[in-house]
DNA sequence: CGGGACTTTGAGCAGCATCAAGCGTTGTGG
DNA sequence: CCACAACGCTTGATGCTGCTCAAAGTCCCG
């Protein structure tokens, strides 16, 4: 039996457009990864070698200035799609945040097998027009937003996409959860400091919008008046 | 004669993928459209019911705050492709710079268009990758670099960019140029403000690294400084 | 229980925004 | 042909947001 067919993304990842046969045929140019927290798997300005789906875990994409500022670019999910195909250099690393399972190919057996299969090449790029999208939106955030606004906006975000790292995708949002990223890296995200960040997040507390059992641990307590404070 | 083979932008556009025939086809279910400068073709969050390539002029893709705050995400130029195909929003308003001539379609002609021709979808898919590249990359501007490092990388971004509007791209770079933003619109694509723009030009002015003939023109007179000014 | 990493809190400062004139260019009508 | 209005840009003065530097606190791990 083919591994993909019980795959926890299998529905949702970019070979949900293929058959039982091809799904087969992908697996076996493909080989499963098994990453640790902060261990990269691309590293920046890297000739794009490899690319992969990831099945398990969060990651994250980021870039730096050469003396050492760093954002995070993007962050992804299990189901998404990790890499540069078709030539050129992937301008970013990619680096494991929690513990993590990808699905990995060579970037030229991919290549290969994405050419010979038209629909895996149209949902590879509906979820690159969707990625697009919300990068796009991020940046309304990075370039206008102040440091309050830039917080709540991130905590809504993570609610929502925190929501099911199984398999249905509904569009829900949690009201508790753990977020995968340290307060530095919250800080890398937002174009903030980590002192701003931590400034906010207490500030937010002390309101009681959201509640901080933990490090990690947020629990949303009002939902609308944080939307509210999202700008 | 269909008119896409006289078309400037015929070899670099996605539709460089197709037959003489195809464009043919292609080009029955599209129109030429003229805009003048600050002209919309899409407006932020319309249902996506068109897309279109861009033949002639430069246009800028913006999302704004409800507050009136803008923030401009990207920037196309001739051969570069316009709009949400295959579903989906939208989340920015297009509109044009300079005079432009943009070749559109009706979004669900062309999603059925697409669908059946597999080589313009891959051509599709390389220029979303490259552009969501092209897009984070702007994101470590946006999120980690000061004023003047924002003014710098900009100024040597558009000198490379600017050239050949035409048909060949060569990766030359410009040493003189018309910008086709306002000062305005220069700080709503860098997450400045209009003051600061204008400080930091005079800035570089003073120090003889670039010149300003006139409101629109630049000309670069140290590019080696202006890239060390870039971060 | 102790060491180290991460986070919070505080004080002071700098960079950029804001507010407010002044200037130059372009276009219009007398 | 000139006056002047409108617009976009520059320049200046001031203040606030978020950064920097510093120290204390908390959690997690052995």
């Amino acid at each position: 039996m083919s591994s993909c067919d019980t795959c926890l993304v299998r529905n949702r990842a970019i070979c949900s457009a293929l058959s039982g046969a091809e799904v087969e045929a992908l697996n076996t140019i493909g080989r499963h990864r098994t990453l640790e927290p902060g261990q990269s798997l691309i590293w920046e300005d890297d000739e794009s070698i490899l690319v992969a789906n990831v099945v398990e875990g969060v990651l994250k994409l980021s870039t730096g200035t050469e003396d050492g500022r760093e954002q995070i670019v993007g962050v992804v999910y299990p189901a998404d799609f990790i890499g540069r195909p078709f030539g050129g250099r992937t301008g970013h690393s990619v680096t494991a945040l929690t513990s993590a399972k990808v699905c990995v190919f060579g970037r030229r057996d991919f290549d290969e097998f994405a050419r010979n299969h038209p629909a895996l090449e149209h949902k590879l790029l509906e979820r690159t027009l969707a990625e697009l999208e919300r990068t796009r939106s991020w940046m309304l955030l990075l370039g206008r937003k102040s440091a309050s606004e830039k917080v709540a906006t991130f905590l809504i975000d993570m609610s929502e996409r925190l929501v099911d790292t199984g398999c249905e995708g509904d569009g829900a949002s949690l009201s508790r959860f753990e977020l995968p990223f340290s307060r530095q890296q919250v800080a890398d995200v937002l174009g903030l400091t980590i002192e701003t960040v931590s400034r906010q997040f207490t500030r937010l507390k002390s309101e009681g919008v959201i509640d901080l059992p933990s490090r990690r641990e947020i629990v949303i307590r009002n939902r609308d008046e944080l939307e509210a404070q999202a700008g």
